[in-house]
DNA sequence: GCGGTCACTGACTGTCTGGTCATTGACTTT
DNA sequence: AAAGTCAATGACCAGACAGTCAGTGACCGC
């Protein structure tokens, strides 16, 4: 054996390139910028990436995929809306994936802002898609816990509601550098999902005529 | 005098680098793409744009600044919610708003995803705000119309899901070059609060105890 | 402390592209 | 039709930067 790799180059690199394609976009974004915020050479990027664009690749890969796991693991945890703490568990998961969100602001940055005009602008699509398919399943099951929930708003609006929530906040985290009070946005929205479904519910129970027929879901939209 | 300048080149060339801005950004852009698409040359290019910097920020200041006059337009119209006509007229602007985000879909491309790492990308807030400014003022004119809205939900709140729509059609029409049906959520998104105001209302009249304590406003968001 | 390995370095190269400017030739004026 | 003007051209230049590789020396086993 000869003298030890440092273990924690490669992961230096990373968070240095992280915070270089975040700011500058991978097209601009310089390997010797890289280099000097890491605080290493140029020759020991490419012993770890094979060249700018994997780096880019490995990076935006791995956030993708921990975003995907943590909206996996909580569609495993919420999906029996009958369980008695399951608003509890829902609010948690709601700030769970905030608070994900902010702790991995920068790659969110360099997903959403920093590969237009190359083959990795797609991520940006599938950030968001895989943020509505959540909110679309989500939205599916609170029809179960909200029985009046599909008289007053097509799922669909409410998927996309949901999703544009969550891009307001991530655009303002990356933008401000600091935790938006709108948190607790997506939070408002479903109690206010709730609160329509109570509404309609009462209304329904204290009126002798049935008004919900007058209130049909709006915005239905399947094409 | 001699020979005169094609009086249409300066516009071909725009046209040309806000279609090559959209696809690569400005900084993987390159003149000769622009040129080419153009069918000119690279001088012809110098002759009408002081830089590849200069030609962006003009196309996308002409862009936001006739966005930014829509959206003054609109609200001059709208300013008098007591109108009886005002609700038609609403529509027809948020149809009107919606168009003119597909009409304008390869700039407001550019605007959104081109200029990363560049002086220009304050130009995708920008166009943020400015979306986020029109509907707090359209909600807060909302709160005359319905006076029971200020109880149903917290007016940050709505004006943030109104944005967070437009967003998300923005972001639809950028990917899949047709406009989708999206169009409609934006107005049924005002449906619903209209509907929620007036479930208060009849509940309200239907109910001797005064329900609406029980649904204070959520999501209230002054920091 | 010596020889061997290999992680790491950074000067260097080739390529790419923003921007220039001498030249061309279309069109006008006389 | 000759002279003059200037829009338009594209070969060219200079600088920037991705990626390479011969060299260095830190660390290991012996």
């Amino acid at each position: 054996m000869a003298r030890a790799a440092n273990p924690n180059l490669k992961q230096q690199l990373a968070d240095a390139a992280t915070e270089i394609f975040a700011t500058h976009g991978l097209a601009a974004a310089r390997v010797s910028d890289i280099t000097d915020r890491a605080g290493t050479s140029k020759g020991a990027f490419y012993l770890h990436f094979e060249s700018k664009e994997a780096a880019y690749l490995e990076i935006a890969r791995t956030f993708l995929d921990r975003l995907l796991s943590l909206l996996g693991c909580q569609g495993d945890v919420l999906c029996d809306p009958a369980a008695p703490d399951h608003l509890e568990r829902e609010v948690a998961a709601d700030r769970e994936f905030m608070d994900f969100l902010w702790q991995h602001r920068r790659p969110l940055a360099m997903v959403l802002d920093g590969a237009v005009g190359t083959p990795y602008a797609s991520m940006q699509d599938e950030f968001i898609d895989s943020v509505l398919r959540h909110m679309r399943s989500s939205i599916h099951l609170h029809q179960r816990t909200y029985p009046h929930l599909v008289n007053i708003i097509d799922p669909e609006l409410a998927a996309t509601m949901a999703t544009g929530i969550v891009f307001m906040y991530a655009r303002r985290i990356i933008r401000e550098h600091r935790p938006p009070f709108a948190v607790e946005h997506l939070i408002a929205f479903r109690a206010l999902l709730a609160s329509g479904n109570s509404l309609v519910g009462e209304l329904a129970a204290s009126s002798a005529t049935s008004v919900v027929p007058a209130h049909p879901a709006v915005g239905s939209s399947t094409p």
